[in-house]
RNA sequence: GGGGACGUAGCUCAAUCGGUUAGAGUACCGGCCUGUCACGCCGGUGGUUGCGGGUUCGAGUCCCGUCGUCCUCGCCA
């Protein structure tokens, strides 16, 4: 809505919540408002409105000298022009603007009529998402989702700012480009003029931006659009917004460095949160080893405790077998003030370990005479006391156990931590907690391709630029334990973004691809010109990119990102207002040379 | 690709152990009401219970399939 008085110049809507709203201090003045309206009953010839702006912060009732107005529909836009008086003053309800002021009306126009809308809008009451979305720009219209975009605006907007301050230069990279092999799907788009030739909608903008900085702009930012065609989750849109940046002749500090300030000023400038800088750094090992996970929420502790010292001690099988083939045991210590039940660790702990890929979950209720629980009998006399020194478990403390090799014992854990977390409600809403997560793993073993993949991507720096030295060839186990500069930035237990210190010497590129099974030849068709340009005395750099639609999402305490995209995709990746995707035209096909059956359209 | 939940009026939901004419609130339409702000009162329209098949004397309810939405595992360099 937009609204202009006599003493007050018209409003940009954009620049603030609160303009269009009518105040007492209007009162007297000559008003033109247009809006959405929602027309209430009919009463004996009085039609109560109530005007809302485009945030839905605004209702103001009409006066009587509105009687006279034409019958209207259950919604439309109309523009008012009129004056504001004050109500009665034994009738204003004074904790809202509503009802404290209205408008005699002097003239009236309907601007837009409106069907009966498929649901109603002048209520925050729920409705079936299928509906929302089918008539998503109707959706919008109500206050709390209008007012999640206006929220990622200004998010945007501030974070622009932030960069800008620091000299750092918008580019924008193509959104038709080449397909890049490793990594997610990627969305292809078939060309008209090369027949049997493709594009491919981006995944990252991660190799512009790498040779932008051989192109020597030092300091590049965007908002930039990325494209993954997988399948979706709360948290994950086929297409989504990352704020992308990469800076020359920087490491790992810098890059903090850059970020902590942008993140600082964004959340003052627009949400008015002071976020403390620095944020604490963690290795990636560490916070396996203390959280199970790599996108530790550091909110509460529940850390896991080692095991492996106690184990030799006793007589309990499964663990010795678990140590005995290289692998772990590690405990969480849950307070005896959180009570935990033997059903709630036999029922619901063991599912979440079991989905976890665990056989199961030992537990024990620590005791100085022995405890409670399947591993009582493994704490005779003097065990049960070194246990609980070893994990530092109390008398009363539920301790979960999980053995086995160590990725299955963080995980099971670090998944029934998350849990715990959750349940006990660990967490205070409206904290923002976030931490550097450093030194990944350089590569992952893939058991059924039988080779090694980028943990974060082949153009990742390793920590030791020679690798573990000459010998390491593509077959060595070695290369698992190899790690790399890329590193994390965690917020809340949230994977927010991601980045890396940059390969920049042409050799190491080289040999990176090697490890990763591309050839010389496959190598100079897919990342030729990559290759070629770091041979020009590329710099030394590095970058990050943060998720804009998780970011939005948790700084409104969201914990899914539909509602602060306008128009997202369903679970099976369809737009249901559009109707994308959809089936085209055969001529269509025809001019991107694409003659393959198409199956029949879904019944 | 796998697992789970859900699908009943425009919308949000109910319907007992499988039982006879599928209800309520709201919305919508009509009537009454000049100070409402979830206005009130009276009346009315509105359903192939997502779709297809099966079991049964009888299915919204049970079974199978299918489609859709959500959550999730795999996947997301």
């Amino acid at each position: 809505m937009t609204m202009t008085t006599a003493q007050k110049p018209k409003t940009d809507w954009r620049r603030t919540h609160t303009c269009g709203e009518l105040r007492k201090k209007d009162v007297g003045a000559s008003v033109t408002l247009n809006g959405w309206v929602h027309a209430r009953r009919d009463h004996g010839g009085i039609y109560f409105v109530d005007l809302r702006d485009r945030y839905g912060l605004t209702q103001v009732v009409l006066g009587t000298e509105f009687k006279d107005a034409v019958k209207i529909g259950p919604e439309f836009t109309l523009s008012v022009h009129g004056k504001v008086v004050a109500r009665d003053g034994s009738n204003v309800n004074k904790d809202r603007p509503t009802g404290e002021i209205e408008i005699i009306v002097e003239r009236l126009e309907i601007l837009s009529r409106s069907k009966v809308p498929p649901f109603q809008i002048d209520t925050d009451d729920e409705v079936a998402l299928d509906t929302r979305l089918t008539y998503r720009y109707l959706d919008l219209r109500r206050p709390n989702v209008q007012k999640n975009l206006v929220h990622r605006s200004r998010f945007i907007n501030a974070m622009r700012r932030a960069f800008e301050k620091q000299n750092f230069v918008e580019v924008e990279t193509p959104i038709l480009t080449k397909a890049t092999p490793e990594g997610a799907r990627d969305y292809l788009v078939p060309s008209r003029v090369h027949p049997g030739e493709f594009y491919a909608l981006p995944q990252s903008p991660q190799i512009f931006k790498q040779l932008l900085m051989v192109a020597g702009l030092d300091r590049y930012f965007q908002v930039a659009r990325c494209f993954r065609d997988e399948d979706l989750r709360a948290d994950r849109q086929p297409e989504f917004t990352q704020l992308d940046m990469e800076m020359s002749f920087v490491e790992e500090d810098d890059i903090f460095k850059t970020w902590e300030q942008v993140l600082h000023e964004t959340f003052r400038d627009a949400m008015g949160v002071d976020v403390a800088i620095p944020f604490p750094r963690m290795s990636w090992i560490d916070a396996m080893e203390r959280f199970g996970v790599d996108k530790p929420d550091v909110r509460f502790g529940l850390e896991l405790q080692e095991a492996g010292p106690w184990v030799p001690t006793c007589e309990f099988n499964v663990f010795k077998d678990a140590i005995a083939k290289g692998g772990r045991v590690k405990a969480l210590v849950v307070p005896g003030k959180m009570e935990l039940s033997r059903k709630d660790v036999e029922d619901t702990l063991t599912q979440i370990a079991k989905n976890s890929g665990a056989g199961g979950l030992a537990w024990w209720k620590a005791g100085k005479e022995g405890g409670v629980g399947p591993l009582a009998r493994f704490c005779k006399g003097e065990q049960a006391a070194a246990l609980m020194g070893q994990i530092g478990a109390s008398e009363g403390d539920m301790c979960l156990f999980a053995a086995g090799p160590k990725n299955q014992v963080w995980r099971v854990l670090g998944d029934i931590r998350s849990h715990l977390g959750k349940r006990f409600q660990l967490t205070q809403p409206g904290t923002w907690s976030f931490t550097w997560v450093t030194q990944f793993p350089m590569f992952e073993w893939d058991a059924d391709s039988k080779r090694w993949f980028s943990a974060h991507h082949p153009f990742t720096a390793p920590v030791d630029w020679d690798m573990g030295g000459a010998d390491v060839d593509a077959n060595s186990p070695k290369l698992g334990e190899l790690f790399s500069r890329a590193y994390d930035l965690v917020m809340n237990g949230w994977e927010l973004g991601s980045g890396s210190v940059r390969i920049h010497k042409t050799e190491v590129q080289q040999r990176i691809f090697s490890i990763l099974g591309i050839g010389e030849e496959e190598q100079k068709r897919k990342f030729g010109f990559l290759l070629e340009a770091l041979s020009f005395g590329a710099p030394p750099h590095a970058g990050f990119a943060i998720g804009l639609d998780r970011l939005t999402a948790l700084s409104l305490g969201m914990d899914n990102i539909r509602d602060v995209v306008a128009f997202p995709k369903t679970t099976s990746a369809s737009d249901l207002m559009c109707g994308a995707p959809s089936v085209v035209a055969p001529e269509q096909l025809v001019e991107v040379h694409i003659r393959t059956a198409i199956p029949p359209p879904k019944a």
